[in-house]
RNA sequence: GGGAUCGUAGCUCAGUUGGUUAGAGCGCCUGCCUGUCACGUAGGAGGUCGCGGGUUCGAGUCCCGUCGGUCCCGCCA
């Protein structure tokens, strides 16, 4: 009968049988005529014993994340909870050809590494366990996104990121040469996943975005995870709202259920999502001026320390992580934002969305009637020639639509507690960093 | 685009008012150890103190320049 060939969240199955399990080696312990190799897999770890010299043998020539295969019978360890295996057959599949640059077996060692070690050696560092957490998380995030969208009869689409015009002006987008003409990588999906409501209705795509905005701050990336939504027929913005709410909440209990492991490892406490408290900008300002020292200057807008300012009142108040702010100024908004005129100002039909101090979402109504479009892009100086593909759709007539953005990278740092964006995207693009 | 701050061993850091041979913990190498789990233990290797210039009898330490890192603001997800 052939061994069976297990992985370490199975051995619970296999007490007392001979089983063969593969991962890299994450510590080694030498005593002697004795030895303990903890090997590190898919979803764990798993100690093994050594103790008959063959094998010791071996084992003493393996180093920290060398890949092997291991054969022996998993047995209830002696002290303490769990199983281990007691080694009769050890393989070593390769021989690291370095000694490793940074302890990735050791918590403590690879929660005190700096941002720039933490990147420069990534191929290492995203083995530790802590570290490659943060992308199975980042994993359920996306399966929830999908699963709660596909529920409520949204289809998946994928969009160029090779475009000719960008959505705002152009400042902010990478340049690209495209077989001697200009082309730009797409700072987002906007443009296309609008057309694709007049197609599809309900659209949405997880796909990168790209930004070459010169920031250099723990929550940029110039490279990240848009989860993008659109949908038709609306009736206003809080309609996106209402739907944004209960994504993000399917969202964290599905990352609750699934990711208990991974979640305790960050000592990560889910957010527990009720009605989201919805606030005007301006009310928020307020807010912010009445926590302000007296003599300080007053807020007219949200700046980050305004954000979690903002945040922090909620949470006190409402117990909630999670705040809407509402009714943006029209000319902090994008030409395609719904205007929502109030008696003295001219607001939008937008919002964001801030969770925990910072902002994970931007959304809102767009203009649907074709004329009204125009207008709003003349009134910004910009030709509407420029954009005649995007026009097209509303030439052909659209509804009353809308959507938002989650950006990923932000709600696994929010949740994990990280010091920057940067640790969760596996290989970020930053102002100065295009390796590894 | 504006600003702040830091560069000492593979990693994380200490290094006094400028003083003679630059340190620690972990890792690494060679041993010993049959229940370790931050294993223990004996020994060892490892440094152009980011780089260039200056001040000084003397610079890791002070000054100027430069390169790199980290962070903040504007802006954004």
């Amino acid at each position: 009968m052939m061994t069976e060939e297990i992985s370490s969240s199975q051995l619970s199955k296999h007490t007392g049988s001979t089983v063969r399990i593969h991962g890299h080696i994450q510590s080694l312990r030498d005593m002697g005529n004795l030895a303990f190799v903890v090997i590190r897999d898919m979803d764990g770890s798993v100690q093994l014993v050594a103790d008959e010299q063959e094998v010791l043998l071996i084992v003493r020539q393996a180093a920290p994340e060398t890949p092997v295969i291991a054969e022996g019978v998993v047995v209830a360890r002696p002290q303490g909870q769990g199983f281990e295996i007691q080694l009769k057959e050890l393989t070593l599949l390769s021989t690291p050809a370095l000694s490793l640059p940074v302890e990735i077996g050791k918590q403590s060692k690879v929660d005190g590494l700096s941002l720039s070690t933490m990147l420069d050696y990534r191929p290492l560092t995203l083995r530790s366990p802590k570290v490659r957490s943060i992308f199975k998380i980042e994993a359920v995030f996306c399966e929830a996104f999908r699963e709660f969208l596909r529920e409520r009869q949204f289809t998946e689409i994928h969009s160029p990121k090779i475009v000719a015009t960008g959505t705002e002006g152009g400042a902010q987008l990478f340049k690209l040469n495209y077989f001697g003409r200009e082309a730009f990588l797409a700072q987002s999906p906007q443009f296309y996943k609008q057309i694709m409501v007049g197609a599809l209705e309900r659209v949405f795509e997880i796909a990168p975005v790209y930004r070459a905005e010169e920031h250099d701050t723990t929550r940029h990336l110039n490279e990240y995870i848009s989860m993008d939504v659109e949908m038709g027929f609306i009736e206003n913005e809080h309609d996106l709202m209402d739907l944004l709410n209960k994504l993000v909440k399917h969202m964290f209990e599905k990352v609750s259920q699934s990711c208990g492991d991974e979640l305790s490892l960050w000592g990560a406490k889910i957010p527990e999502v009720g009605t989201i408290p919805r606030v005007t900008l301006s009310e928020a300002v307020d807010i912010i001026n009445s926590y302000q020292k007296k003599g300080s200057k007053e807020k007219t807008d949200l700046d980050p320390e305004g954000e979690k300012i903002i945040c922090e009142h909620f949470y006190q108040k409402e117990n909630s992580d999670l705040v809407f702010i509402t009714g943006y100024p029209l000319s902090v908004r994008p030409f395609y934002a719904m205007p929502l005129p109030l008696q003295n100002e001219m607001s939008s039909r937008s919002f964001d969305l801030l969770f925990r101090g910072l902002e994970i979402t931007t959304g809102g109504q767009r203009i649907h009637r074709h004329e009204e479009l125009i207008s709003a892009m003349q009134g910004r100086g910009l030709d509407p020639e420029a954009f005649k593909d995007y026009l097209q759709c509303f030439q052909y007539g659209m509804p009353p639509h809308g959507g938002f953005a989650i950006g990923l990278e932000r709600i696994a740092k929010q949740l994990l507690g990280l010091p920057s964006v940067k640790l969760a995207a596996l290989f970020p693009r930053d102002i100065n960093r295009m390796t590894p």
